[in-house]
RNA sequence: GGGCGAGUAGCUCAGUUGGUUAGAGCAGAGCGCUCAUAACGCUUUGGUCGCAGGUUCGAGUCCUGCCUCGCCUACCA
């Protein structure tokens, strides 16, 4: 038994995520999670909502709210919504914890005092109407470079080149429409990444099994141009964790709070002690301590390439200038982006599916078994509604869903309600096992490498096994001569309807638990180790029931009405 | 501009350290089955592996150049 630590990028409050937002971290990381827990492994996955920063304040004066009472909110919704796509976390979180406010200034207290931090004066704009400090993109003007006049003051998207804000002919705040901005010199806290540069290259050559994205992304950063930047980790804001040192507020620093990517990553932390006080223990340090335990612990994390720099060099530099004990990361899975229709998934255009609308226009299922078998692990992949019901039809509905209903019918209608209990396998019953232990080993394997697209192939042939098994028996008309040897083909039909039970479970365990209550299967499911020697685990008592369609079928006129009504505006 | 990745069947992709006739799923065609959500099974048609050179007994795989596409480039999280 190994102990496990998964995390998953915290999704960001200011709105409900896309499902580019849900495969890029939270559903892969459900896999393993799921996976590696019913393998008997101790696991750990924790995420949070994160909840600072710029865009969490607009979004609540958007609706007229606090910003406290919209992360409230906000928060909540986003548990709901998580829970309703059976995401297993053992704890969700809020980066607007007591505990991430501690931590984050006690990383903060030790960074200044192993001299990490160092205070720079620079200028930025502040707009008087909006009475706050601008971030760069939060600024609109005329590109001095192609003229185009809807600029941001870090890029100009018409010409993609890279601006300051101070660039920009004729400026105006993008909140308000305001002219009324000045420049105001301001005092920062910036982290000394570069101190750390070759700590940091050293811990991260070390990692050859990381996913090509994720080593690049990092060497990029590391080695481009001057090398790794210092980063300034404080804001003008109000919203956030207060600049402190050693519990007193930060000279200086009074109206000032970290910056959301210092915060952030810190509250994996703060979450899992969350996690520990809600529940009376004390484990969050043998998660997390090396000397206390983490450092047996295997830790995982889930995001997509936006949070890969972040991920591999600002919290590591964090970590490694507290000169404290804390767990690093062992290995970063990371995702590109999931288009849709073949252009960006976007909020202001209400271009895409949100996670909300997805649930409640199709299964929580259908989307995970989508977005998981078309995982955007090796390039950004493409979401088109035709691949979703090409896909979802074929593998849910025919391949696997078909089979279950098939065995089943056939059974009620001949048998009864009882799965018959006559269990002398021979050859064909062999044969298909065989078959399926080659399938099981190689997904076991992919599992376990968190391949996930290569994994639910592998699962998707292990179902197809069934058909082929089910049309070489033919108990159909077997049945006509030999009753008995009907009832062993549907009993062995029967225990494979249980094995994929147990074995689809990280990819659709909403349906997985409804099979097994409709065939009295009991709940707990265990994770065979190997297929050759559990032919049959199914018991004498097991009353089954008709399930219905476990996978109603997406029609065309359904597909059609969803590709108008989420195009965009 | 720089960096990274990709270009393989109509579509989506897999091809381990270079090794016989290049694979899968979907789509197409034919046959079979009738338990089933007109579902399933079997067979089968599709490829100058982006282009041009080079190394090698042998290249989808290695090298050079070029073309096309995507992503990243630090104040959007």
């Amino acid at each position: 038994m190994k102990k496990i630590l998964i995390t998953s990028a915290l999704p960001y409050i200011n709105g409900i995520k896309h499902l580019g937002n849900l495969i890029g971290s939270q559903l892969p990381a459900d896999v393993y999670a799921r996976y590696m827990r019913a393998k008997g492994n101790k696991v750990l996955f924790i995420c949070a909502t994160d909840e600072h920063g710029t865009p969490a304040e607009l979004a609540a004066i958007d609706k007229k709210e606090t910003v406290e009472n919209f992360c409230e909110n906000m928060w909540n919704t986003q548990k709901k919504i998580a829970d309703g796509f059976f995401i297993s976390f053992d704890y969700f979180g809020r980066s607007s914890s007591k505990q991430n406010h501690e931590l984050t200034q006690h990383f903060a207290s030790k960074l200044w005092e192993n001299g990490y931090l160092e205070e720079v004066n620079e200028k930025q704009f502040f707009s008087i109407e909006d009475n706050r400090y601008l971030p760069d993109r939060y600024i609109t003007g005329t590109c001095p470079s192609c003229g185009y006049e809807k600029a941001r003051g870090d890029q100009c998207e018409n010409c993609t080149k890279q601006l300051q804000p101070t660039d920009l002919i004729d400026p105006s705040s993008t909140i308000s429409g305001s002219k009324k901005l000045e420049i105001r010199q301001t005092k920062h806290l910036y982290l000394k990444q570069s101190k750390l540069k070759k700590k940091l290259n050293d811990w991260i050559s070390k990692k050859d099994n990381w996913p090509i994205l994720t080593k690049s992304i990092a060497k990029k950063w590391l080695h481009d141009e001057e090398g790794l930047k210092d980063r300034g980790i404080t804001r003008d804001l109000s919203w956030g964790v207060k600049v402190a040192n050693s519990g007193k507020p930060w000279k200086g620093f009074e109206n000032k709070v970290f910056y959301v990517w210092f915060d952030a990553p810190i509250a994996y932390i703060a979450a899992t002690k969350e996690w520990s006080e809600k529940n009376f223990n004390k484990e969050w340090k043998n998660w997390w301590i090396t000397d206390q335990g983490a450092d047996k612990v295997y830790y995982v994390q889930f995001m997509a390439k936006d949070n890969i720099p972040f991920h591999t060099l600002s919290f590591p530099a964090t970590i490694f200038g507290s000169r404290e004990n804390w767990k690093l990361v062992d290995y970063i899975k990371g995702f590109n982006w999931l288009l849709y229709e073949g252009g960006k998934f976007s909020t202001s255009e209400k271009r895409g599916i949100f996670m909300d609308v997805a649930l409640k226009i199709f299964p929580a299922d259908y989307w995970r078994w989508w977005l998981l078998s078309n995982a955007p692990e090796n390039s950004d992949t493409n979401f088109t509604w035709d691949s979703f019901q090409n896909t979802i039809n074929k593998d849910l509905a025919d391949v696997l869903g078909n089979f279950i209903t098939r065995v089943t019918k056939f059974s009620f209608a001949k048998f009864g309600s009882k799965i018959p209990s006559n269990n002398v396998y021979g050859d064909l019953e062999t044969k298909t096992i065989n078959e399926l232990d080659k399938l099981y080993e190689r997904y076991n394997n992919f599992l376990s490498k968190i391949e996930i697209r290569k994994a639910s192939q592998e699962l998707r042939n292990m179902w197809v096994v069934g058909n082929e098994y089910l049309q070489k028996a033919q108990p159909w008309s077997i049945l006509k001569k030999d009753e008995d040897k009907a009832k062993i083909i549907t009993r062995f039909s029967f225990h494979l309807i249980n094995l994929y039970s147990l074995i689809s479970e990280p990819f659709i365990p909403d349906t997985c638990q409804k099979i097994r209550n409709h065939f009295g299967l009991p709940k707990k499911s265990e994770w065979p180790e190997g297929l050759k020697n559990s032919f049959d685990n199914l018991t004498n008592k097991n009353d089954i029931s008709l399930p219905d369609i476990l996978f109603p079928k997406i029609t065309d006129s359904e597909k059609e009405i969803f590709q108008d009504k989420y195009s965009g505006s």
